[in-house]
DNA sequence: TATTGTTATACTCTATAACTATA
DNA sequence: TATAGTTATAGAGTATAACAATA
């Protein structure tokens, strides 16, 4: 049967207004949006955003260790390994021997890993435009501006 | 040992200026920060992010049912069968018998469940005093005001 | 046939803790 | 003693799929 109301006080659609007064609820429902079409966006690339991330860290920033790398990310050592082990599979980075340390691996991206990187970012970059389609530039930059200062009271 | 750089060309923090340059990146890290905080918040009530939300949002519209509770938290009926036993569980709502269509619970939160939110809000509210401390009036607004555009163009 | 709520199960992501090798 | 990386395991959170009751 099709859904129909006949009479009822109770309207059918969800009420927020009251999360809306909450910041923090419209900056995760934004925060889901992007997401979203993120994830989609990586699909095609057999990536996830961690992983994507973390190879974007190591192209920028040759030879830091999976200790600096889960520092950057925010996450755990042993969930590097994991993500290390993946894009070294994928011959798009390398674990180098450093001398002086036989502890530690100095990550580095391959050549074939920088092109990957570059695709992918480019990707990326689609993805923005097509998700940040109703901010003029003045928006961008201030939404940006006042995002910084979020994550920069976090730490204090 | 105490870490100890000799000489090494390689800083030791890592380098996210090419993330920096997504706005995706920034709004993450900004909605991870104000998320931590909430978590820590929310622990003393006993409440998950999600568990707030569903009963924010029975208070605020009396008799919904729970498939219009998983369309509004973006999760699915399976899902929100946990939600609703615990919030009952805990005495803050009930399942209420609808006349006419015996399917369906009109969710309703009980007195004490009404007080308990109001408290849990408070703190909310106090929470964000605390991770937007470095935001004044017009930048929250302009905040929210641009963060509902984005969620707004996910859906066009 | 379609929908609501339910259950059982599986999957993704991450954390925790214990371990090794090195420092 | 402390640190880097590793492994195994567990947990949180959610989705998927199948089901009974009802529409």
């Amino acid at each position: 049967m099709v859904r129909k109301k006949v009479k009822s006080a109770v309207p059918d659609t969800a009420n927020d207004s009251a999360l809306r007064e909450l910041v923090g609820y419209n900056l995760k429902r934004a925060y889901m949006t992007v997401r979203d079409d993120f994830v989609v966006t990586l699909e095609k690339f057999d990536l996830r955003v961690t992983t994507f991330s973390a190879l974007v860290l190591i192209v920028d920033r040759p030879d830091m260790t999976q200790s600096q790398l889960a520092e950057a990310l925010s996450i755990e050592r042993s969930g590097v390994v994991l993500i290390v082990d993946e894009l070294e599979n994928r011959e798009l980075i390398n674990r180098n021997k450093v001398e002086g340390d036989r502890r530690t691996y100095a990550l580095r991206a391959t050549l074939s890993g920088i092109r990957f990187c570059e695709k992918v970012t480019a990707a990326a970059q689609a993805h923005e435009e097509r998700v940040l389609k109703n901010l003029n530039k003045k928006q961008r930059t201030a939404l940006v501006e006042i995002l910084n200062l979020i994550e920069a009271g976090g730490s204090s």
